[in-house]
DNA sequence: TGTACATCAGTGAACGCGCGTTCACTGATGTAC
DNA sequence: TGTACATCAGTGAACGCGCGTTCACTGATGTAC
């Protein structure tokens, strides 16, 4: 077929795309390669001429894939400062929408079981998240950006995975509540 | 082989229990019927005269398994309050040994994908721990359960995911103190 | 300008494997007579 | 007390299916002459 040379390119961005949501929305073992590829319009055969195998296409989501949301958590800031990034991340927009969602909230608990090459790509997106809240804290509290981070991340889980609406919301405003807590009130 | 009467309840438990641990450490996709009920000593045919399906263990198993974790984390407060829970919950031995630990930290971003009754039974699990952190803490602080389980959650997942050991450290050490201030600084 | 050929992104059949589930069967023991 | 039978927890072969991966092939287009 012979295509314009930067068609390739295009081709494992658009994989990589379709990945990174449909990772998030239903998990990393539930996703098929052969899925994957018929959503990015294409079928299973090609997938080894981008990808040297599932996991490598794992450690290219997490190391390239997933930029929206930091985008929009760091727009949510510009506007906003920390309150505003809590509140963009704890949305309950955000517990129906896992696929454009911060990756940690949406696989925390299934990383660990992967490749080293994708845990560290994940740690590098960890530190830079965590690295763009210890910007916005007063010079007081700045050691707890992790913490902060961690809030977050337990929160939306716990929402999403209780049934109940008027609980999943409660976790949602006490999560925020916390996180703004511990953004501004000095430390010991 | 006509068993004694209570033979068939013990085989059932023995079944829960090594399924509580196995789903902890290798997440509920990765854990096949078979492999658990070898373990269990048994054939794979039999599952099915204790449980109508896979799911319906797995919701037996968050409703009844896994609460050596309840437990030890109780202990744990009555020596040392708070702090004892906190401490229990983010020990380095905990990140290392997610088939003994909480459900929530182990299980946490899975569990969204299943069933209604799985979630039920989560959410029930997850009631009861946070009303024995809110009996843990002083009267202006009591809204701040929620978080502080979510701030341990969200912790002892991050530091599971990231490969680098300082920095698991390091985010164990900023979740404990971050929850301790929850639990301790004077709400707004 | 026209023809022959090399390239290579993508195709689709095939692989071995483990999954969840079904079902006819086994055989030790409790129960009925 | 001795024998015949019912029970039922557990067995293991078999099912259809989707998985990750391999590989010989296709065919449109860029390049060489």
């Amino acid at each position: 077929m012979r295509y314009p040379k930067e068609h390739k390119d295009q081709t494992r961005r658009r994989v990589v795309e379709v990945a990174a949501a449909r990772f998030r929305r239903e998990g990393l073992d539930k996703v098929g390669v052969a899925s994957l590829m018929s959503e990015a319009g294409l079928t299973h055969g090609g997938f080894y001429s981008h990808f040297d195998s599932k996991e490598a296409l794992i450690e290219e989501v997490f190391a390239s894939g997933m930029e929206e949301n930091f985008r929009r958590l760091a727009e949510a800031s510009e506007q906003g400062g920390i309150e505003g990034l809590i509140n963009r991340y704890l949305r309950a927009g955000v517990r129906e929408h896992p696929e454009r969602s911060c990756p940690a909230g949406a696989l925390g608990s299934e990383i660990h079981r992967h490749s080293k090459g994708a845990r560290m790509a994940f740690a590098r997106k960890l530190e830079r998240t965590v690295a763009k809240i210890r910007e916005l804290l007063p010079l007081a509290n700045k050691d707890r950006a992790e913490a902060i981070f961690a809030v977050l991340v337990g929160t939306i889980q716990l929402a999403r995975a209780v049934p109940d609406l008027a609980q999943s919301d409660r976790l949602l405003e006490s999560g925020k509540a916390a996180a703004l807590a511990l953004a501004r009130e000095p430390g010991q």
